[in-house]
This record gives structure tokens, sequence and C-alpha cells, in this order.
DNA sequence: TTGAAAGCGCTACCAT
DNA sequence: ATGGTAGCGCTTTCAA
């Protein structure tokens, strides 16, 4: 590996001061275009880079801003939102310094904590636990954070989430629209503000319509295909299937679907399933599942673009920005029989 | 946001010199105790977090390793890389820089130019293109470009790749102990370095054993679930099944399957099916085939661990790594009837 | 139009 | 044991 070149070593070469360079590879406007010229020239036959870090220290400011995830991949909806904030930040002119916490607190801290030192110019963090003070702590206060995710604290000075309420009202809606009256809603644990968005949700619009909403539980989030199998086997066992169901997430519905499969029945033949996230489905270009469809791209959007507007001092007091689900009908949802 | 404190404040506050208290933080040894303790609160106190950037312009070093993907999830391997390159990272107190291509080359080039602005010690690319000349371009010999994934050409100075033959090796040799003489390949487009590796390794393979290779290719790598299921329809069609199919990808095979059960046939029972990647499948815990495993953390780890080398000039010549896939033998495959 | 001087926050080197 | 000085690569300010 060869050293760098700097500004002074194109200064040498050009036969002028560094200060010239600078202002000149800047296209500052007093300097003769001429010299302009001749140095950008020789910038880039001697290959040039300039250096962000010692730029970013003399006009303090930041190139990057951090991000703070429990992991990438395993079933989880910043895949997308990161490949958005990578984009947008590129755009802008930023990197993006991401890091995975493997669900671990103290792993989740040290991120944190060397992305403060690092100095990018904001942070944008899906904890992996619903009490951040850990976070804010090492931030104290000297970098804007933003939260997003399904832990976040809708009380967040700055946060991005997903309004699970709406997700109810869009589901019952168009099961009672199909003609369905008898719909469960099928949670897992543990209990979090996700999941009581849902249910509140479920359990206001059945009331609305006088209907009965039966909530199902079971499981654990790390695998909620499990638990929607489970589920059906015991209604079915029970010979207490309704007619239609709601899953808080697809996996689960996919569950479902397998255990209906494995008794002959089918969706949405014998009972209508709807699903919730729409994660991965770009994979699965034949799951023709009905369900939910989250935002990732307009929240990672909207993340970053608050993080450059708080960086650059565009000082908003708060931003707490919700988003909402919207339904995709494929095929397993239909006309109650 | 407040203003940062710097060694200065504290220099302040204690009544000595900057440079004793750079010291002290550093815990350098001629420094007093009580000086050092007097300080190390003093810092605590105020909430003093030192700048990495400011340090590793004067000590001239880097904080941070680069990562280029095409896209995070998608059907990839990156997540998983991503997630082991990142705590292996943090472990050894790097940040790591991540940008998505979104399979643009403009973009990959951007990202790459900004994180070599941006002083990263090293690079690790996943390209999207198996000509990196751009990539080098960029890093002009100034920093050190590792590359992973599928379109990295094996000649590549710093590389960790799969041994695709090898995968070949391992599923003929199950199929064939199972009794399995009538095997197909099935492939998908476009043709790539991956992809001929796995056929070449197929040709070999039944070649050895006396048995004609039967390849399939249809499709394209963006759905490949779509290719499996068509070339299982022609053949069904042609009255042309082997007895035992190893797909070039997971979804394929997922394909293969799916085409089987709209036929009433299934795995293993009429057709032995085996996959590649073993991707996701910590997702559907009751997808239950018989894949290649791709070691993705031990890539990851390896990249990282090589880029950590490279940076602290611990100067490899080449190091080109190979890696091997094992075989994961879950419940498509069976005994030849 | 150009550049000398100072400074960003830190470390290295060498006196004291 | 402590600190003055210089310098990392860059920008800003201001004088020439």
């Amino acid at each position: 590996m060869e050293k760098k070149p700097t500004i002074k070593t194109i200064a040498k070469i050009a036969g002028v001061s560094h200060v010239t360079v600078s202002k000149a590879l800047r296209d500052a406007p007093d300097i003769s275009s001429q010299t302009k010229a001749r140095i950008v020239q020789i910038a880039t036959d001697i290959g040039y880079t300039p250096n962000a870090a010692a730029r970013n220290l003399s006009t303090n400011n930041s190139g990057t801003i951090g991000m703070i995830v429990p992991a990438m991949g395993e079933n989880t909806a910043y895949n997308a939102i990161f490949n958005e904030i990578s984009a947008v930040a590129a755009e802008n002119g930023y990197c993006v310094m991401l890091g995975s916490s493997h669900r671990d607190i103290e792993l989740e801290k040290k991120h944190c904590k060397m992305m403060v030192e690092n100095r990018v110019g904001a942070l944008i963090v899906a904890s992996c636990t619903s009490d951040v003070s850990h976070i804010k702590d090492i931030c104290k206060n000297m970098i804007p954070v933003l939260f997003v995710g399904g832990k976040t604290d809708p009380n967040e000075k700055y946060s991005m989430l997903c309004d699970y309420r709406y997700s109810a009202t869009l589901a019952v809606e168009h099961l009672y629209s199909l003609g369905h009256r008898d719909i469960a809603f099928f949670a897992y644990g543990p209990d979090n503000l996700t999941i009581r968005q849902k249910e509140e949700g479920f359990v206001t619009e059945m009331s609305k319509r006088g209907l009965p909403p039966k909530i199902f539980k079971t499981g654990h989030a790390s695998n909620t295909l499990a638990a929607g199998m489970e589920l059906t086997e015991q209604l079915i066992a029970q010979n207490n299937l309704p007619t239609a169901i709601w899953c808080a997430s697809d996996l689960m519905a996919v569950g479902v679907i397998n255990a209906l499969k494995s008794h002959g029945l089918s969706a949405p033949e014998d009972v209508s399933v709807i699903g919730h996230d729409d994660l991965y489905f770009d994979l699965f270009p034949d799951i023709t599942l009905t369900t939910l469809h989250t935002p990732m791209a307009e929240i990672g959007r909207a993340a970053v673009n608050l993080a450059l507007s708080l960086m650059n001092c565009e000082k908003e007091v708060e931003s707490r920005q919700l988003f909402r689900t919207s339904l995709v009908v494929r095929h397993t949802t239909g006309n109650c029989k």
C-alpha cells in the first residue's frame, strides 16, 4: 500500500500553496480558472483522494450516519430499511456505519460507543430492548438518536413507527366485507407494544361491529410459524375453527396454512387467512398470502431524512412519525361460505 | 445538541496540559496514578468521549472497515456474512461502513469512493459484476480490497470463496449412496462462475460413476423458484422425471417440490431433492430440505480477520481462501425405490 | 487571485 | 512525572 497523496503533495507539484489547492478542489470562486484546471489535472494524475476525516475534523461536520440493528436477516424488516437508508444517505454524500447487536445489550452498547467515538452525525437505532436508556446515556444529548422498529417507545423524541392498530382496522374491514363474522386473531409471546396494538385494534374493530373478539396466543416470537400451527391444531381439535384468522406475523399465517393443509383444509376455501408484515415475499413469488404491508422503505427514507436535517441543525424539537400498513390482497382470503 | 468536550476541556478543569490528559486517558506508564485517577474522574463527570477521527488522523490509523454488497436480504447470503463481520470487527474495536449498491454499478462506485474518502482501512466487496476494475481504479492500491461472493474471480489477490465443485461431490455422493442412479442437476441463468462450477462438478462426479449427467437449465437467478417449477413440469410432461434432483439453489428446490406436489408427487417418496445454500431456513424451521450449507459466518470471519491483518501491515502478498459447503441432510432425500 | 497563520482534536517526540 | 512543540490533512480567516 502506497502512501496517499495530500493537498500538500499537489501544492508542491503545482508550485502553489496548499490553501490554493484546497480552494481549487472545492471550486472556490476566488481561484483563477487556469490554476483550478491545472490543480484538478494534477490531482487526478496522481490519484488524489480527499481525506474526509480530516475535512470533517476541521469543519466539525460528520460524513456518516450510524445505524444499529438487532441483526440483519432473520425474519426482520431491517434489511429493507437499511437498503433504503444506504441509498438515500449515499445520494446525500453520507456513509452509513452499521452494527449488528446480535440482540445482546452489551454489544449494542459497544457499537453505540464506537459510533459516537467515530463521530457519526446521527444514530438510527432499532434496539433489542424497549428500555433504551443505555443508548441515551452513551449519546448524552451530543448526537441525535432516532428510533425505529417494534420496540420503540411512541413517546421518543425522534421515532418512526407503524400504527398497528390501523392494521387491525384493515384486516377486520377486509374480512368483514367478505362476509366473515367468526374472526380470530392469532398472536404470540412475549407481549410487546406491537402485539398489544394489534390486539387492541382488533378488539376495537370487532366490538364496533358487535362481534366477539376471539384472541388466541401461544409460542414465542422466535418461531411464530410453530405458534401458528399449534393454535390451528388446537382449534381443529376443539372443533372450534373460525371462518377467518388474522395472524400477527406472516410466518404465523404460513404456519396456520400448513396446519390446515395437514388436515385436508385450505385457505381461502375453508378458512381465510391474513398475515402481517409482507416480509420476504419478494423471495417467494408463489406465496400468495393476503397480508398487511409494512412500509419499510418509507420508514428508512424518513429516518435518514430526519437524521440529515437534525445533523444540519435544522433543529426540530421533536418528530414522531407514524406510518400505516396497507392491505395486500393475494389469495388466502375469500368470501365466507 | 451541546458541544462535545475535548481533552483540552479536561485539561483546563484539571489544571494540567492536554498532553497529560491524552496520556492519562490512554493509561500511559509515565503519568502518576493520582493524576490519572483525577483525570479519568473528570472525564466521566463531564461525559467526555474521545474523537476517534482525530486520533486516527494523528496516528494514521483507520478505525473502520468498509463493506459493499449488492443488497441486504433478497435471498442473499450477505446478511449472515455481515452479521459476523460486524461482530468480529466490534470485538477488535472497528466499525463497519456498509453500502448497498442495489446492483447498480454507479452506486457501487459511489459507495466505494465515499468509503475511500472516509479512509476505511480495508474494503470487503461483494460486487454485482465480475469485472471489478472500477473498484480497483478507485482504491488504486491505496487500500486493500477483499472480495467475497459468487461473482468473485478466483484469481483475485484477496478472495474468500466457496468450492462449488465440492458441493457437487457431496450431493452426488449422498444421492448415489441412497441408491439413486438417475440423477439430474437443475440450474438457471445467467451462466456464471458459481453455476459453472456446480455443473462441472456434477459432470465429473456422475461420469466418475459411469452415469450420464443430466443437466437442465431455465429461467433466471431472480426467480429460481419459478425455474424449478418449470423444469419439473417439463420433465413430468415428458414423463422423464429422474429419481433424484440436485438444484443450484434452495428456492429452486422449493419450486421443484411445489411442482411435484401439484401433481400428487412428493419428496422424498417419489423424487429425492437437494438444494444449495441453506439460506433463510432459520426462518422456516419446518422446511426440511436436504441441502448444502454455505459457511457464511466462517467466510465473514475470515474476511474481517484478513482485513485486519492487512490494515496492520502484516503484509500478506496474497490470500485466496477456499471454503467448503457441507451436506445438511433433512427430509427431502431418501432411498431410491 | 493568492497564501500565511491558526485551528479542528488528537498523538509523538523530546525537553524539563 | 509533566508539558511544549510540532504535526496528521484539511478549512477558515484575513492580509497582501
